[in-house]
Order: structure tokens, then C-alpha cells, then sequence
DNA sequence: GCCAACCTACCGGGCGGTCGGTAGACTACT
DNA sequence: AGTAGTCTACCGACCGCCCGGTAGGTTGGC
């Protein structure tokens, strides 16, 4: 392996030392987010992350400020994703009910792809420092704002009736957010198919249908 | 509070020294849970629990065998309450349709109460021994299974169609879970509003229905 | 006098983080 | 071509702190 990276290094048109350098940190960033992901924020320690990545801890922290910046760093790739592909793509849609789909559709997909760090998202706030965990959450904010505005889309165009937006929109949030707990690549199931289900489940869930329902379970 | 606390271990009928050691290590499970679900089980200290109870550490381990049995028992009593709250009432109704409402209210009705131990009990699971990990999450895989012979039933009648059970039983699932991180007690919901929507929209998100649906957005 | 219900004082160990050092690649100058 | 200096990318050793857990009291109610 490192034979073979010295190799590469001579080899590899001279690449240019600060694009090597933006790899490494990368791969630290994809083995931190893989072990918070699997152990949890408090649980790893900075020796766990460093033997990772075939390093002591003194050497990691040549390219670390501190565990926390760690933290705050995997969650806002997480963020910038969410925002490239799911956020993005879906403001371009117009009709509230395919932006909807898409919404759901593409953040399932990117979960079942990777769910490190959009996992490590949800699950570590408690770790990050204060100002840090205001703007994550403020990006959090904005995200469920955008599904609940896209709901009240689609409540003005009578599709919806009676469900609160906040509470649709949270509900929707958590049931693809959950994927990440049970869904294994290597199971039964295809990413599509689960992508395809859990959209399919979503949109029935918040648009207003005429089929009868039995009353509400007695207290 | 002290002062009020021995007045009433006084009066109380001289209560039998045993139920007043029951009270106190309930106090401490109480506390324990809250502060588990508020800073996670890992950022949490055994001191934090003791000052929480008005103990020292060591006072404390008089009453506790450890901060991991603390936490099994914890999670413990979680699926106990799940047993007796959501899964015995559900059990006794036959229609699968009510049988279905009946979980997902139940549970969210038992998450909008007290969220501590129910939260702890899907957060933590690796805080947990081997062992004790291998108990908790076989009684959480039977409550998944009840979920989903329950849609596998409701298929068997035609009620739902081309919806895999375990995908369905695990997203249904994911949106009551997702309850305790958003629900606010003092919010601008009432609790029942809140149940009563979940429930709509999970028996909505999973029973056939015939309106139309747009293609699924592009990949 | 005894025992339940605590406390004070302590232990070994692992944590996040820092410091001084250095091998080796690269550059600059002669 | 040789060599002195510089910088990048690390490492071994160490620090202070706090953790879970314990040993050995102390005290107040029976």
C-alpha cells in the first residue's frame, strides 16, 4: 500500500501537494463520520479515528482543530448535501406534489447511499458547541420549513385537508430519516424499491383521500 | 422539598421501609432517564445522576450496580411500558385496520407523556453489554413483527397492496419515533391533536387507495 | 447494638489536547 | 554538483482532568 502510494505520487502527473493534501483530509472526514456513525460521537475517541486513519493522534491532529470542529465539519458536509441534492433539485420543481416526491425520493436515495453523515446529523447536536449547534440547527429548521411550505402548496390546491403542515412535515422527516436504522445494502431489498416504497407511503400519507376510516382507538 | 419528603415518609402511615426503597430507586431510574434522553447515555456522568437525586457518587452506587445495568433496566422498563401500553391493548382487537390504529396511537400517545425512557430505549443500544444489547433489540424486532403481520393481514383483506410489510412497519415506526424530537409539551399542539393526526396519516400512508399518483421523480 | 443509608477519600485509566522534535522532500544559492 | 536552509507531515512522550468504580468509615433510626 504504501509502495504503491509512492508509486502513485511520482506517477500521477505531480500531483499538486494541496490536492493531496484535500484528499487525506477527506479520507479522515469519511473515516470519522463511518465511526461516529457506527459507535456515536462520545463513544470514539480521537486514538479510534486516528488509528483509522493510520495515524497517532498527535499526527491527526496536524490536520484537526479538535474533536468538536470534527463534529461540526462532518455535519455541514451532511448539510451541504442535503441542500445540493434533495433541496436544490426539488425547489426547481413547481407542482407541489411531484416537488414532494422529490423531496422524499431523493433523500431516501441519499440514505440508502450513505447514511453516515446525514445520520451523524440528526443524531450528535448535543455534541457540537453552542454557536455551531444553532446554525445546524437553523439549516435543520429551514429544511423542515421547506416541506411544511410545499404541504400548505398543496392544502391550497385542496389535495390536503386537516393535517397540520408542521406535523406532516416532521412526520414525513422522520419516516425516511429511519431508513438509516433499518436498511442494509446487502439485504433483502434494493435501494430503489425502498425509495420507491417509502415515497409512495409518504404521499398517501398527508394527500386527502375519500376512503372511509375507522374511528380513533378508544383512550 | 427535603423538609416535605420527611414530613411524608412520617405521616404516610409508616410505610414499610421496602415501598419507600422502591420509591427511591424509582427516583433515581426517573432522573437517570431524563438525563440520559436530555445529554445522551455516553456525555452523561454517574455524578450527574447522583447531584440530580441528591447523592454522591458512591451514595448512589448503593442503590445502582452500575452505569450499564442502570441503563438496561432503563430500557428495560422502556419496552416493558410498550408491552403493557401498545402491544397487550393492540393484541386484544381482531380488525387489523383498528388493531393498526390502535399501535400507532398508543405509542404516540405514550411518547407525547414521557418521552425519557422510550427515547433511550432507540438511541442507546450500544451503551449496552452484548448480552443485554441481544435482549433489548430481540423484544424490539417482536414489536416490528407485530407491525407488520398486522399489514400483512390488512393485505390478506386487499386493504393494502404492493406495500412490503417490513418496509411499511418500519416507516410507520420511524414517524412515531421521530415524535419526541419535535413535540413540545408546552408547544402549540395538544397532544391528542398531535395523536390523533399521526395516526391518520400512518393508517393513510399505508391503506390502498385508488387516486392517482405522478410518475416518481427522476433519478 | 445493629443495620440501612449514606459519605469522604481515593484508585487506575483513558480522555482530549499539546509540545518538542525530526525524517525527508524540496528549494536556493554557490 | 553540493550543501545549507526551509517546510510538510508526522511521532513519542507527556499533561491535567474527569471518568467509573471502590474501600472503609460514620450516623441516625430501630
Amino acid at each position: 500500500m504504501t509502495a504503491l502510494d509512492t508509486a502513485a505520487l511520482r506517477d500521477a502527473a505531480r500531483e499538486p501537494a494541496a490536492e493531496r493534501d484535500q484528499d487525506r483530509r477527506a479520507e479522515i472526514y469519511r473515516n470519522a463520520a463511518r465511526i461516529f456513525h457506527r459507535k456515536g460521537y462520545h463513544a470514539t475517541s480521537i486514538n479510534d479515528i486516528a488509528a483509522a486513519v493510520g495515524l497517532t493522534k498527535a499526527g491527526l491532529y496536524y490536520y484537526i482543530k479538535g474533536k468538536q470542529d470534527l463534529l461540526f465539519a462532518i455535519m455541514s458536509f451532511a448539510m451541504d448535501q442535503l441542500d445540493e441534492q434533495v433541496i436544490e433539485p426539488a425547489r426547481r420543481v413547481r407542482d407541489p406534489q411531484v416537488r414532494l416526491e422529490t423531496i422524499v425520493a431523493c433523500h431516501a436515495r441519499l440514505i440508502t447511499q450513505d447514511s453516515s453523515a446525514l445520520t451523524i446529523l440528526v443524531n450528535e447536536l448535543e455534541g457540537l458547541l453552542p454557536d455551531d449547534r444553532t446554525d445546524i440547527i437553523g439549516r435543520q429548521r429551514d429544511y423542515v420549513d421547506f416541506i411544511a411550505d410545499t404541504l400548505a402548496a398543496l392544502r391550497d390546491e385542496g389535495k390536503v385537508i386537516g393535517l397540520d403542515p408542521t406535523v406532516g412535515a416532521f412526520s414525513l422527516v422522520g419516516m425516511v430519516l429511519w431508513i438509516s436504522r433499518w436498511y442494509r445494502a446487502d439485504g433483502r431489498l434494493e435501494a430503489e424499491e425502498v425509495v420507491a416504497e417509502v415515497t409512495r407511503m409518504a404521499v398517501a400519507a398527508v394527500l386527502n383521500q375519500s376512503t372511509g376510516q375507522t374511528e380513533d382507538s378508544k383512550r
